[in-house]
DNA sequence: TCGACATACCTTGAACTGAAAGGTATTATG
DNA sequence: CATAATACCTTTCAGTTCAAGGTATGTCGA
């Protein structure tokens, strides 16, 4: 791996900052995360499954989930929860993610540039 | 185009929002532009070359930029600025970005969701 | 003067996301 | 009994972006 010259792929890994955060809070299914990110954007943040699966399978081979299978309501689902590892990860992602926002804002509210405050 | 059912394409476009934000507030060059943006997010963000001049194309042939080559300190230079097309561009991802930070960030620091508040 | 660096334009290739659509199976509901 | 909802999953495709290159001119120091 390289060292890159610009950016972490910018805004790339949105949908797993928002897994991490959601199963830091509480334990979830696959099924279940796709709904809540739903609801709690009002839809404006819509991940299909075709997304959710493939991150939470990645980010469990990679040692930041650990997933056990349970049977509720008949259903039988795989939740899952942050191992320490993926805390840190999040932690990470929050603080990236932060830094890229507040740039950005500034870029698009701030004045023209090299304008003193008077 | 069919109906998009989540959304649109995530941060995808954030150096578009950028370009055309610098140059609603002055004209510039592509190659200015490179700098502009990193030394105004203080290279948090930092895109290539090769990212700004197929957007800067892409950009004019869609009617949202406007150029003219212009010659400066023996330096030929392509200068755009944005047309009123643009303007409504920009207004729009400006609006779309807002809506989609906002959205995030109440994911990550909101409360677990259902608390109510008492 | 000559080489290196900065300016300024550009394109191509590979890599990576994420969106969409599909596929399976079970359970509830009308 | 058929349909919808739940719940898991994969594959394919399109779109961005990154990195790396390529051209040409101007400047500056050794």
């Amino acid at each position: 791996m390289a060292t890159r010259e610009t950016n972490p792929n910018f805004m790339n890994g949105v949908p797993e900052l928002l897994i991490l955060r959601l199963l830091e809070q509480e334990e979830m299914y696959g099924y279940e995360i796709v709904q809540a990110i739903r609801d709690r954007t009002d839809a404006v943040v819509a991940v299909g499954e075709g997304v959710v699966y493939p991150v939470l399978h990645a980010l469990e081979h990679d040692g930041a989930l650990r997933s056990r299978r349970r049977t509720v309501n008949k259903r039988s689902r795989i939740y899952y929860s942050v191992t320490p590892a993926g805390a840190r990860r999040l932690a990470d992602m929050s603080e990236t993610w932060a830094n890229l926002t507040t740039a950005i804002q500034k870029m698009l509210t701030g004045e023209p540039y090299g304008e003193a405050i008077l």
